[in-house]
DNA sequence: GATTTTACGTCAACCATGTTGACATATATC
DNA sequence: GATATATGTCAACATGGTTGACGTAAAATC
């Protein structure tokens, strides 16, 4: 299933099969970010707390600026949220000892609970869609979705997954 | 590539397989909408007015109703930009002759153009993702995409694409 | 035929999250 | 010592969501 004649005219399906794409990508992320979005929301909490907390929970220590490459977000922007996190304890930050300007984001237990709390049904989901799709199928998710980032990106987003 | 000791140890390695497949997710979605992002930008549209115009170039005669499905937002945010698509002339509305309550979409001739001149960079994305990844990892990529969208929905998905 | 439901539109207020621009401070680097 | 970098903050603004209320026309139901 899922076939849809994808293979039998590469060059007349071309611009159907594209869009079928982009639009498989649209409803994915609509209903995957839809889970977390009810429980942030319970916390009084949003789609751009989610994002830092799920990135500083993957990379203890990550500064500020790195945090703000990966979101692709100004620092007036981030530092609502992140200010909102660190005040309410979800988040410390700690001076840098080499480069002392720097800010070194850490959860605290606080923050690795509710990370987890809003993540669960989106990893649920994820690994029943991983489940019912075969390790085969998963495979082939990750070698689009990492061929769709900005090649200036790739590099980068392999290494720091390989890293663990 | 790409392998990242995947299929070793299941069971140890559930948790982060499923987070780092929630991170291409994000990382794929946030460099993809940021192409059609910029050439929106100088028509005064933003990536609501995409969306719209995707959904109604690919459904030709929509309802309001069913477009709101699809989209997931109350009627006032969609007949914000719905209104001024409409205004500047790159979509109509046709009164329906089953139902006269309903209106139905379309997009005009220049509503097509600027679909395509937006979606453009994006479908080349798409493309060379694809091309780069293979046959093979595409079906994997759209069983999982697939699997990740709400039960509710699929079939309705599913059966929109195969319409083609 | 009267009543209720549905499809659509609109007004208004509000909220989350993004932007730009300006300016300040501490620290690192040349 | 001069310059560049990392961070923070203030302020104004844009986009695109939300809720709630209300109105109209048409369809569906009793």
């Amino acid at each position: 299933m899922v076939d849809v004649k994808s293979t039998v005219n590469p060059l007349f399906l071309r611009d159907e099969e594209l869009r079928q794409g982009i639009e498989l990508l649209f409803y994915a992320y609509r209903d995957f970010t839809s889970d977390p979005d009810k429980i942030l929301d319970d916390h009084g909490f949003g789609r751009a707390h989610h994002r830092a907390i799920h990135f500083i929970n993957r990379n203890p220590g990550i500064t500020v600026q790195e945090l703000l490459a990966i979101l692709r977000i100004t620092k007036q922007s981030l530092s609502r949220v992140l200010g909102q996190l660190v005040r309410e304890g979800y988040v410390i930050q700690q001076r840098g000892t080499r480069d002392r300007r720097q800010r070194h984001l850490h959860l605290t237990e606080r923050g690795v609970e509710l990370e987890r709390l809003v993540s669960a049904p989106q990893r649920e989901r994820v690994a029943r869609a991983y489940r019912e799709a075969g390790a085969e199928a998963v495979e082939g998710y990750r070698k689009v979705l990492l061929g769709l980032v900005n090649d200036a990106d790739r590099a980068a987003i392999v290494r720091s997954i390989r890293r663990r």
